[in-house]
RNA sequence: UGGGAGAUCGUCUAACGGUAGGACAACGGACUCUGACUCCGUUUAUCUAGGUUCGAAUCCUAGUCUCCCAGCCA
């Protein structure tokens, strides 16, 4: 199946790797991945998950998970703990975690090498002085007053910045770059920021914190990065991170990271390539933290995990799995062009991985009570079904089987549209695994809606018989009505109604484009064999679609289904 | 009007001066005790205008459009 092995596009990042070790640049790559935890990881991590994670393993490298925990007022532990079991859950083993925490005597000790280099200064600037001298897009930034400050001036203001003797806000520590420059981020960029507040992997030991520039660059130094993948915007942030990595140049000056040989983690420091891929963006979906966790905040959602998130957790409760992810990001590649990527291609990644995969249960979403008029009411037998069609690994089940069934309403037609294949007055239709049932009869309601069918079955057709050769157009499915469990199943649809829901150029924004039929909960019924899976267990039932158990809220004797995606129908498709 | 990046079938992506290829989707057909799966076939693309060249998606020139950057966020 091209699930186990999909086919590998030749990316750029694969061949820049592939060159590099031919050249003899690395003997081994080494690549990490670096989210801050303040938010849940949701569909787009995933793909650099699968980049950073996948080109490691497929080169022999090691990845590591790095916790970029450098801004302790917007992290928590919940999100470290959630991001480490969604890594896990994709398939994937870090070599180390690590936080960029660990790292702040290192940063420490660089910020100081700069310092005595003349390459950084402490600045006295408000936030709103400093945005006044940065300048603007076309306009260049003006010098701080506090630019020239002696080495030992600076030394000296860090040193009682570190020790906590100013409060928050009022100096930063600045790399001494260009104040003209056309790229905004190399006017002086801040380096290090008085922030006293708990952290939750270092307490309260720091009162100031480095910014990202400075930390992320070192930590991927620190820990011997070759391949420093990130996403398009930090393009820009190329020169400085690359600044950084240079001008500290802990390859050479061991005394810097003393602290981590101490510490006893293995240090080997690198001068790593930052390469930029661009965002994978999905259709009828929204990505950014913030809307993610405005949804979860304001209940709009059910939790972090909802099935309709596009969060790891949300989508492994709906049922997709961590192959059919992983081969949606390989098929989709890796460049440096803008894309949206129509929901489609996912599903039909999943429906690739689970149709292999998964085996086959019968289940009614929308019961319609069908009679079998020409066996005694008391019959019963029990059928033997193939759990998968082409896959006979998958064994087989036994299916009860009796008179009083019950099948799919919309497998029922008092009028049937052209092309309809299915159960009509008078028609015939095959009964999967059992025969062919004639409508011999139709029982309606006060209401004049049908509410039953009365249906002969043709013996001579039974499966397994000679005459089940016969041919009639349509196969149904059905589960016997005294055997079957009842079931709450989920049925789920796409969250936002709109192509675009973070266009909000028409004044409407993403939250007036919530789905109301994102979720439908219906009770249906299902086999004994499907009531009997266990939570997180994913199957087909035949003609519906892919579901799984739930993970929380199933149990054998109330069975709850959710609705992982359709099958493809050419049928509803035409009709 | 500063700096950086990017424009190729409907979508995603390949080409590295030499036949614009693949995947997905769509459409048509075969098969089918799942209108699924599978198989076969078909349609559709180089942002524009010039230039260099035997030959240009690729090189040059001039435009056009899109995205990112003015956090003490990452």
């Amino acid at each position: 199946m091209s699930t186990e092995t999909p086919l590998l596009q030749q990316h750029f990042i694969r061949q820049i790797v592939r060159d590099d070790l031919a050249a003899g640049k690395h003997s081994v790559i080494h690549t990490r991945f670096p989210p801050e935890p303040n938010g849940y990881l949701h569909l787009g991590h995933a793909k650099s998950i699968c980049l950073n994670f996948g080109l490691a393993g497929e080169f022999a490298g090691t990845c590591n998970l790095r916790f970029d925990d450098t801004n302790p007022s917007k992290e928590d532990v919940e999100y470290v703990e959630a991001i480490q079991r969604d890594v896990k859950w994709l398939g994937f083993e870090w070599a180390e975690l690590r936080h960029a925490s660990d790292y702040f005597e290192v940063f420490y000790q660089a910020a100081l090498k700069l310092i005595r280099g003349g390459l950084a200064y402490v600045d006295d600037l408000s936030a709103d002085e400093v945005r006044e001298y940065r300048g603007t897009l076309t306009e260049p930034g003006r010098n701080s007053p506090y630019r020239e400050r002696t080495v030992e001036e600076n030394l000296d203001l860090f040193q009682r910045m570190r020790a906590g003797e100013f409060a928050d806000g009022s100096k930063t520590l600045r790399a001494k770059l260009d104040m003209a420059s056309g790229n905004i981020n190399l006017r002086d960029p801040a380096l290090y920021r008085v922030r006293k507040v708990h952290h939750q992997n270092t307490g309260d030991a720091w009162p100031i914190y480095p910014m990202y520039d400075f930390a992320h660059s070192l930590s991927d130094a620190v820990e011997g990065i070759t391949h420093s993948l990130c996403t398009l915007e930090f393009e820009d942030h190329r020169p400085l991170y690359d600044w950084c990595v240079d001008k500290v140049d802990l390859a050479n000056d061991p005394a810097l990271w003393q602290s981590l040989v101490a510490a006893g983690l293995p240090t080997t420091p690198s001068k790593p390539r930052q390469i930029e891929f661009s965002r994978g963006n999905i259709n009828y979906t929204v990505m950014s933290k913030r809307k993610l966790i405005t949804l979860v905040s304001e209940n709009l959602v059910d939790g972090w995990d909802d099935p309709r998130m596009p969060t790891i957790a949300g989508m492994r409760r709906r049922g997709f799995t961590p192959a059919g992810i992983r081969l949606f990001w390989e098929r989709i590649g890796v460049s440096k062009q803008n894309s949206t990527i129509d929901m489609g291609v996912l599903e039909g990644c999943i429906r690739e991985d689970l149709d292999a995969k998964a085996p086959r249960r019968l289940a009614v979403i929308d019961p319609l009570k069908l009679t079998i008029t020409n066996l005694p009411a008391d019959h019963a037998e029990t059928l033997t079904f193939a759990n998968h069609p082409k896959d006979d690994t998958f064994g087989s089940r036994s299916v009860p089987f009796s008179p009083s069934l019950w099948i799919e309403r919309e497998d029922f037609a008092e009028v049937p549209p052209k092309g309809f294949h299915r159960l009509k007055p008078d028609g015939e239709v095959r009964l999967r695994g059992v025969g062919i049932v004639r409508c011999d009869e139709l029982v309606k309601d006060a209401a004049g809606e049908v509410v039953e069918l009365r249906c002969t079955l043709d013996l001579e057709s039974r499966t397994g018989m000679p005459g089940s050769d016969r041919k009639v157009k349509g196969t149904i499915h059905w589960v016997s009505a005294r055997d079957a469990v009842p079931a709450v199943v989920r049925l789920y649809d796409r969250l936002f109604d709109v192509n675009d829901p973070d266009d909000d150029s028409d004044g409407k924004t993403y939250k007036d484009h919530l789905n109301p039929g994102s979720r439908r909960v219906v009770h249906g019924y299902v086999e004994p064999a499907a009531a009997g899976l266990e939570r997180e267990d994913r199957v087909q039932f035949e003609r519906l679609g892919f579901f799984v158990a739930d993970m929380h809220d199933h149990t054998h004797a109330a069975p709850v289904f959710n609705r992982v995606v359709t099958l493809r129908d050419s049928w509803a498709k035409q009709a």
